[in-house]
DNA sequence: GCTTGACCTTCCTGCCGTGGGAAGGTCTAC
DNA sequence: GTAGACCTTCCCACGGCAGGAAGGTCAAGC
């Protein structure tokens, strides 16, 4: 049995964190000794671990929710389980190709850029002139996270 | 001289995110009609797509600020702008390495998972025991966002 | 002229996951 | 007994947006 400072050392989540993922509900409520700290298992910290793992994965906390159930379910099912990491793979390997749309962009404009001190530069040049999209925008990047 | 939806339509920036621009200092506050209506001219429209256009290669508000002080003035110095945009290249390809870093341990993980009914999933069991750090965090993927 | 509906205005709320901090209680070591 | 390291709850902030409520304004059609 452990305060949450202990907890948090073993399991590498923060407290705050600890608190956080109790009160939406991701971990059920700790037990609270007399003086109303909260106080953990061993068994407790391996939850936690298994969450910062998977938060480290790039896994939403909704994602997370659902890994759990699975892990603490013992008549789940693998195919369930693989099934939310290729889902998540494909997720990632979206943003990846997304981002090196952006890096290929800005080098091509870099490139042409002479980058001295002569004021007429390429880059700003073309961020001026878009390619005559100006359609209102939807589901596009700027509303993706980073893999979360 | 347009209002504030007409200005969105022809920029592809949200009227509601035009408001938020100008609330940030990111815009000037706009012209206004006799009836409190914001006005835009065709100039003010010049200046929303580049923002869109610079938001969409993933440049935060603050870079944004950044660069469209230098579009604006006449004397800027290209280098700045390049140095600014390769920054940007840098800091996209790190994310980029990081995602593939979860996308290998993620397939590592899938490829050895066998996928049927058997409830003992590789996946999970991975999950289950981390490679033994236990450390606080700090700095990790964890705060970082789809470069913005 | 009057109604209708499409626009505009401001202001507040929520999202996600996290950190910071205030105000107050508790424990431990000296 | 006291210092200071912990704990508790509660609120606020971030970035970037979206949604909506409550109310004002405009243009078109009758």
């Amino acid at each position: 049995m452990m305060n949450i400072g202990k907890a948090a050392a073993a399991s590498g989540v923060s407290a705050k964190m600890i608190r956080y993922y109790e009160s939406i509900g991701l971990i059920p409520p700790a037990r609270r000794t007399g003086s109303n700290y909260r106080c953990y298992t061993d068994e407790d910290v391996h939850v936690l671990r298994f969450i910062r793992r998977t938060r480290d994965l790039g896994f939403s906390v909704e994602d997370v929710t659902g890994l759990l159930a699975l892990w603490q379910d013992k008549q789940r099912a693998s195919a369930d389980v693989k099934r939310i990491a290729l889902e998540h793979v494909a997720a990632l390997q979206r943003k990846i190709g997304e981002l090196r749309e952006m890096v290929d962009t800005l080098q091509g404009l870099a490139s042409h850029c002479h980058g001295d001190e002569r004021p007429d530069c390429p880059i700003l040049a073309d961020l001026d002139t878009p390619p005559g999209d100006a359609a209102p925008r939807s589901g596009d990047l700027r509303r993706r996270r980073f893999g979360r």
